[in-house]
DNA sequence: TTTGTTTGTTACCGATAGGTTACATACTTT
DNA sequence: AAAGTATGTAACCTATCGGTAACAAACAAA
């Protein structure tokens, strides 16, 4: 290119590697692509990154899924409403990421390091919640905690979808009018639960 | 091979394709990779079936995923039974099936004639129960829609997950031990909901 | 200036994918 | 029996994948 300059280029191929998973999903990240994209020999992705897993790894690192998110940390007064914030929260998290919903639909088909340490991180933040509205609310670990699977992985689901099809299960998962609804039913839960 | 019966080698064909499934996902699905499991030449998955996609909506077809499944038609004298009966049957064809879970995880990344068509099936299925159950209850449509999209959702996904991942947001979801906590949590939401 | 190293490209390799052509043989029909 | 059709296989074609070797040029150090 232009001028010889390896972080430069080093970037050029992170960036790629983004481009590419928004657009068309971990799946297709490969050798080819990534040059082609980037504008780089496939050379020296080899050189720099020494395989498309550890590119991968490097870029799920940089871009810092799930490590560093900031959930609202109990500054509510009841648990109602921070049980509400907190998936909220996470369905604007969903909303804004592509790659996020990207990344979820590859766990699918995928097991790696680099993905098993996110998991662990996620398990963290998970439990440091549950803990938390456990002892806020009085209810058993096992029952916090069942009712932020059902919710995260009912939103998950939804939002990886979504990119597929538009109507689920009566809910139209492709417009804000479903995701609406959605919340609504969320709030609805527990406005039930904590009674 | 030994004789020459065009049923025969179709329906070989059709088997390997379901073993693929199981043992793979639909993503597997190749004309290679049929030819190879049926021992059969793909030049006759061609000439039986036309195309690979062809192939796949008559293997869709016959096993007839979701289309006839007989759920638990109200034969319960009230709605919060036979709510908490629907989502035990959903659960159930999910945990008996391993296609079922690779056909959802293949609807994640791909779309197709096959796929849509079972979608509306889906939704004809779905729309039904919640028409019953808004009758029945007095909620109305969004409420009971809502709540079905959250769980079957959830349901999906946690089934999908369970064949990369143990653990999902405190909950085991490889074991039955798992499952019986969300079951558990299914039934907790639907007391409080039904007061 | 010369020597060695880093950055980069081109061209190639083997494996595997989807897809087709050509051919052999069994069975049907007349 | 002869002709035509249905069933099957082997071999091949092209495209694309991941991966590497060989080479060119810029830069740094001696």
């Amino acid at each position: 290119m232009t001028k010889r300059d390896r972080n430069q280029t080093e970037q050029r191929i992170l960036d790629a590697v983004g481009k590419i998973v928004v657009a068309e999903g971990f799946e297709a990240v490969g050798v080819n692509a990534v040059a082609n994209v980037s504008g780089v020999s496939k050379v020296l992705i080899y050189r720099y990154f020494g395989s498309i897993e550890q590119l991968l790894a490097k870029y799920l690192e940089d871009n810092d899924f799930w490590l560093n998110t900031e959930f609202p940390v109990m500054q509510y007064d009841n648990v109602k409403d921070f049980s509400k914030a907190i998936f909220r929260a996470y369905i604007d998290m969903l909303r804004k990421s592509p790659a996020l919903r990207k990344l979820y639909r590859w766990e699918f088909t995928t097991n790696n390091p680099a993905i098993e340490k996110l998991r662990e991180r996620r398990e963290q933040t998970a439990l440091k919640i549950i803990n938390a509205v456990s002892q806020q609310s009085g209810f058993s670990l096992d029952r916090v905690g069942g009712i932020s699977t059902l919710i995260t992985a009912s939103v998950s689901y939804l939002y990886i979808l979504s990119e597929n099809c538009g109507v689920y299960c009566s809910l139209e998962i492709n417009n804000d009018s479903g995701w609406d609804k959605l919340l609504e039913t969320i709030d609805f839960m527990f406005d039930k639960i904590f009674d």
